[in-house]
DNA sequence: TCACCCAGTTGTGTCGACAGTCTTCAGGTG
DNA sequence: CACCTGAAGACTGTCGACACAACTGGGTGA
């Protein structure tokens, strides 16, 4: 008789949290929809409150912002700030390769990227899970410089990055390409700083480039 | 007849946030201590779901987190995220270095580096006013640099960074002196990228230090 | 003596209700 | 016809109460 499995211990809000985030990062809900607390109360089936405290979170996550009246609506990015965006990230995943490349867990590390490399190219093409496998890529890059503070900071940064993603209507298959991420893992296996880093710096542009120009043309 | 002055539209939320905000960073409650709702909610003469909300948000600023079973404490950090915490930072005032520097609007941006510098140097040293001051210099320079994602999250850190600050018993006024800034603003008014980007380092890796020796001892 | 059980206390989790505000629109008034 | 006025609707802001889980301390039986 096998054991049985421990029990969700999440609490509600946590629940309508995820439900609301993936809600909004699956395209239910397109930028500027409103998001009203009695609506989706009801639709979860949870009070007000417990909405309300999932929709602040998501507001500090930046998927939400605040309109008139207080009223949260769902965020869009300007193509300025989706390109401002990419310099940020490139900024952090820039010091995350310096510490890679300077620590002397360099081969474990660049051992896990690669296999993060082979998951990228596991997925389908132009699939959610092949975004999801693209970002785990980039955040496994700040997790292994050991950096705690640099992983948050990142995080923090994710809601923002897959609603720039999520508003490029079409996503373009090049963008998690192999040869887009393989050169960063050979100039960290190398200990390359500067050609680590001219490569993440150009693979930002790239992107930074791509996504203002989808939310150009709404 | 003068106009009325326009009333303060703030909700009792952002009041709460604010006067919890203040009592962290003032040490009236001090690294671990445990923040209850009740009792939180009575000495504010709130409702203890509008405490719930400003605790909630603390939480995401990084200066509260949760304990055993759900319950809150004044965050603190280890020499080890302190250190992290600085680095986090060379790297995104780096960034806003470099951006300020390619800007067209260089001139204009070392003149309010420069006021900045003086409201430094017009307070008290060891003073919290001080600590206010420095503090808003750097997020000058993020601010300048006309990188809006950069601002926010710059000021994602800020909280964590008052809790290292506070946690250092003993502020050293040399880590606000003027030669330690004034350096930074010349390299960006000459137009020295590298230069400004190394004085930078400098600077954080010694207020880095300087703040995990304090946490060290406690 | 020690393990166990059982209130009592102290927290947070969640809910439903009331209050206040802004918008909208119909209707009256000059 | 333009404008002001009031009522209705749709929101969010705030609150108090109940439910529930975890720790605590003392009593009980072997």
């Amino acid at each position: 008789m096998e054991p049985l499995a421990s029990l969700d211990r999440s609490t509600l809000r946590e629940r309508a949290l995820d439900a609301l985030r993936g809600a909004i990062l699956s395209g239910q809900y397109r930028p500027g929809d409103h998001l009203g607390e009695v609506e989706l109360s009801t639709s979860l089936g949870v009070s007000r409150g417990t909405v309300r405290e999932a929709l602040r979170h998501l507001q500090q996550e930046g998927l939400v912002s605040p309109g008139a009246r207080g009223m949260l609506r769902v965020n869009s990015l300007t193509p300025a700030e989706v390109r401002e965006l990419f310099q940020v990230r490139a900024a952090l995943e820039g010091l995350a390769v310096r510490e890679v490349i300077g620590s002397p867990r360099r081969e474990a590390a660049t051992t896990a990227l690669r296999e993060a490399l082979e998951r990228i190219a596991a997925e389908d093409e132009d699939s959610p899970a092949r975004i999801q496998a693209d970002l785990a890529f980039h955040l496994l890059l700040c997790r292994l410089s050991g950096n705690s503070m640099l992983v948050e900071a990142w995080q923090r940064l994710e809601g923002r990055m897959r609603v720039a993603i999520l508003n490029a209507a079409a996503w373009q298959a090049p963008m998690t390409a192999r040869d887009r991420h393989a050169p960063i893992v050979d100039a960290i296996e190398r200990g390359n700083v500067a050609g680590a880093q001219r490569v993440l710096e150009e693979h930002m542009t790239a992107a930074a480039e791509h996504f203002a120009e989808s939310a150009e043309q709404p």
